[in-house]
DNA sequence: GATTTTTTTACGGAAAACCGTAAACGGAAT
DNA sequence: ATTCCGTTTACGGTTTTCCGTAAAAAAATC
């Protein structure tokens, strides 16, 4: 079984009962933190150290407080450790559950698990450091329905979330063009924004850009 | 201290660390579900028989599964429950932290204390239990700045609410105005509706309609 | 009950979104 | 080079938002 591992979760209300579990698992070398800025330090410093952490297990959001820290999220963590230790083994615990996310951060950080928060996820994080130590890497998915289906996330693409950023920052088409001509993003015309956005209504069936910008806020697109 | 305490929290990652806190406060009857309708049953059942709860711990914010619930947040749980058994005390634990959704709380369903899920949140938990038992009732605010001023939390009325939700939705001015007249809610004519929703653009400082319901998805006003 | 004040409604012009059509552009294939 | 095809851009007309002004109605004050 892993030898050391670290959690990275700001609850405590959380993080107490992933020890506990870790502790089930006999892991004897578990350690904690509540911010991704000392969860880099810690990863980094075992590692130089010659005593590197075999597993990360990582919430995605962490709340804001008086710290400042660099990484504020579980994928900034990620990439940063990942940038000088490569070969960590990850598992994201976090409560997010749709699916375009999730299927990015296999894609984009090649994490090894995604736990979803919910009402039975401690066996769930049971299996997935058990099947990561067998060097089987799998999705835990939820079994709940999800309005996108596996089709439609694919065709999301980034310029479409930028697009959507920034219309729910108020701006008009025309300013979203000279936004993305100062970018370099194309297409930038406003036309074609307005193509585009009238395809994104097209697709979720949202009756105008107001409707489109709550749905996307709803399924955490944006 | 209390005897008989329920807690409604559906991630189990968090529910094993309140029941565990409340064991260290020599709590002996603790008990646990998470579905807001088995809550509603226990507690029900429990004062028919005589042995009702002292205390109810619940989260806001539940998952939705295959499960058909009539009770679907915690607002709705603590609202049915006050509705049989107003005596029950209630602490919420939950990671909202808008401050004007905790006052409604407080204002609309009289709960006697909050705790936000936080890095400490269990040493105010603890407090909060402590407090209520000694017949303090205690707001337990974040010390994290607020982009709501106490004063501006006031000034949004559940007509705002009901405006922004149906904006949310899709419908133009128009339609809105005959939602409204429907729903003999006045102002109802196209010109006031318009009136309001600049005054929330001002108040809010968003530049359009798709910029003010992006920001009243952020704040949880809708 | 008359007057003042506030709220609601009505209206109208300018700006932006909305939506279809057509032209211009840029690769890929021949 | 030329054709083909998909993408990007340009344009124009309609609808809706946006925003100010004024009238009408309701509420508050005297």
């Amino acid at each position: 079984m892993f030898k050391k591992v670290l959690i990275a979760e700001d609850l405590d209300s959380i993080s107490q009962t992933i020890i506990h579990t870790l502790e089930e698992l006999s892991i004897t070398n578990i350690q904690q933190v509540k911010y991704c800025d000392d969860a880099y330090i810690k990863i980094k410093k075992a590692q130089t150290e010659n005593e590197p952490f075999d597993l990360l297990i990582t919430d995605l959001s962490f709340k804001q407080d008086h710290r400042k820290n660099k990484l504020i999220n579980g994928e900034e963590l990620i990439a940063a450790v990942k940038s000088f230790q490569p070969s960590i083994k990850t598992i994201v615990f976090s409560i997010e559950d749709k699916s375009f996310k999730i299927k990015s951060l296999f894609n984009n950080l090649e994490i090894n698990a995604y736990v979803i928060k919910g009402r039975n996820s401690i066996e769930e994080l049971k299996k997935a450091i058990n099947s990561i130590y067998n060097n089987e890497t799998g999705i835990l998915l939820p079994k709940t329905t999800n309005t996108l289906t596996e089709k439609s996330i694919i065709e999301i693409e980034p310029y479409d979330i930028s697009l959507l950023t920034l219309l729910s920052k108020g701006l008009m088409v025309n300013e979203i063009a000279t936004e993305f001509k100062n970018s370099t993003i194309i297409p930038n015309s406003n036309s074609s924004i307005e193509k585009r956005i009238n395809k994104l209504k097209i697709y979720f069936k949202a009756n105008n850009n107001v409707h489109l910008i709550a749905m996307a806020k709803d399924m955490g697109l944006i």
